[in-house]
DNA sequence: CCTCCATCCTGTGGGC
DNA sequence: TGCCCACAGGATGGAG
């Protein structure tokens, strides 16, 4: 599931190739690709013949600026994935998107199954960005600002950390690894989550996706993401809840638990992560 | 405002 | 072996 670490592999690969190129050609193959009320029609004429200025990301988004002041969004969704390509090469199953530039190289994007999209805004205001809290890796907020943006939030934290809103960029495997090296439970209501408590969280944060980044982020045995170039991300390894239900705890060995958090599936250790006060935690 | 749920979708794998 | 179905989850819109 392409995060924010993965997001941002994607990124780095991508923004060689994008920035200051001209788009001499569009096509959205699938409707659902293009979002926000927006036909592939018209997603293919606003961006055709504009050159992108710079390939940024906000949370699990890339954002590219044009030349004339529009907003080219995009999200991986659950499948998506950018690949670079030349114009011969065979077009896989599910390419929804093919991107065709000055350089003659295309950007194609592969999305199984539709969650991602490609879409074009006036600004980002009226953009999905403008949900966005900052950015977990290249803006992280600090102690304070996090534990405002969580005052008085009854939610779990775990809930609160995939919304997007309090921080931006956080998925199910990283939020589940932030809060194990935080030692929080999951199941702690956003609003205690304060002062030092904050502090520590946006440390792991920090060291989770700083690993994941470095390792070139995480495929799963599904093999749903891949980078640009086709290989595998390597931080599997690195984790230490995510879908390690019944293995031991890295830290100290005590079975890892798997429970539902808002229909998410959820791992924690029980005992670094102990439940606060007044928080049950049902075994699924 | 908040919390929580249903919805979209396809590939995979477990169960029978 | 092969079929069926539950499951995986990011963002959004709506109910309460």
């Amino acid at each position: 599931m392409p995060e924010l670490p993965e997001v941002e592999i994607t990124r780095r690969h991508l923004a060689t190739a994008l920035d200051g190129h001209t788009l001499t050609g569009v096509q959205v193959r699938h409707d659902r690709t293009a979002r926000y009320n927006a036909s592939p029609a018209e997603v293919e004429s606003r961006l055709s013949l504009r050159r992108i200025e710079n390939l940024g990301r906000h949370g699990k988004f890339l954002v590219a600026d044009l030349d004339d002041g529009q907003v080219m969004v995009a999200h991986l969704g659950m499948s998506g994935r950018f690949t670079i390509s030349n114009p011969g090469d065979e077009i896989l199953l599910h390419t929804h998107f093919v991107a065709a530039f000055d350089d003659d190289q295309q950007v194609r994007f592969i999305d199984p199954r539709t969650f991602g999209f490609v879409a074009v805004f006036d600004d980002r205001e009226e953009s999905p960005l403008s949900r966005l809290g900052p950015d977990a890796w290249s803006d992280p907020p600090s102690a304070g600002e996090l534990s405002a943006r969580l005052r008085g939030r009854t939610a779990p934290i775990k809930a609160l950390l995939l919304d997007q809103g309090p921080i931006a960029g956080l998925g199910n495997i990283y939020a589940d690894e932030i809060l194990h090296r935080s030692r929080i439970h999951p199941l702690t209501p956003g609003g205690r989550v304060r002062g030092e408590k904050a502090a520590v969280l946006l440390e792991a944060t920090r060291d989770v996706l700083a690993m994941a980044i470095a390792n070139g982020g995480t495929t799963l045995d599904d093999l749903a993401y891949l980078l640009p170039d086709g290989r595998a991300g390597e931080n599997l390894s690195s984790l230490s809840v995510y879908g390690r239900e019944d293995l031991p705890c890295p830290s100290c060995g005590t079975p890892i638990r798997r429970v539902l958090v808002r229909a998410r599936s959820t791992h924690f250790c029980p005992s670094c992560q102990k439940s606060p006060r007044g928080v049950v935690t049902v075994s699924l």
